[in-house]
DNA sequence: ATGTTTTGACTACTATAGTATCCATTGGAT
DNA sequence: ATCCAATGGATACTATAGTAGTCAAAACAT
């Protein structure tokens, strides 16, 4: 049993961390589309992996849906694979969309400052 | 200058990855809505963090839109908030979609292989 | 104006994602 | 039937995401 054996089997009992039903359903439908998106296009798994700048291994974790992957990884990949991002992705869309966002944000007070009696706590 | 400073300076020289412009504006969107949705409910950014059981630091890595971060804590991130994953994002019609997928990557074969002859190369 | 809370930004540290490399199995051309 | 590429899974290691803590400035309520 090597020492890195050893610690493993001691961090047996550290926190783990949850995730709700629909982000594991999220991901897990964005891992299937590009596994997908990746055989549709005739691309090796090393392929693929290769053009995303990534390892094949983490590849693998991505279209497994792993929850602990990078979301510029699994975006990147999503997009080499032709995977739509917000159903309509063209960066025009989004970019006004975004535009949009800041418009409401700047409506909004900076902070959030919670009011001493409580108004709208159900 | 301390030895985690240096160490630090040493790898200035290190590889950074890249991102295509579609990966950083759709995350740099949903970050934004996330706090949009944040404000919208009156949310101090610690009380979402708590509730997402992250810390202060890494929610407002996400709202920055940051590619770094975990895809599983941004997608629980914006649940939490309200945002739309998906657009219909009903874990049932996403169960659906999965199935779906499911079905047509049945119907592909396992591996891909690339034929002697390259015939799908631009 | 004043006090308090929220936010932004940093730093040192720890947990862990990502990597390289391996081997075993599978599966699809020939 | 055979061969070899593609995949699945494991391991040890390194780079880095996430954390707790601190501080100062901004912003809201009074």
């Amino acid at each position: 049993m090597t020492v890195i054996a050893v610690k493993k089997a001691c961090m047996q009992s550290v926190k783990k961390r949850t995730y709700s039903r629909v982000t594991r359903n999220a991901t897990e439908l964005l891992g299937k589309l590009i596994r997908l998106g990746r055989k549709e296009r005739k691309m090796t798994e090393s392929e693929l992996a290769g053009r995303a700048g990534i390892s094949r291994a983490t590849l693998q974790k991505i279209e497994r849906g792993d929850l602990t992957c990078e979301i510029g990884l699994f975006l990147e990949v999503a997009v080499l694979v032709g995977v739509k991002l917000f159903d309509a992705d063209s960066s025009q869309a989004v970019s006004m969309h975004i535009d949009r966002i800041n418009d409401k944000l700047a409506l909004l007070p900076q902070s959030v400052r919670r009011s001493v009696k409580v108004d709208d706590d159900f």
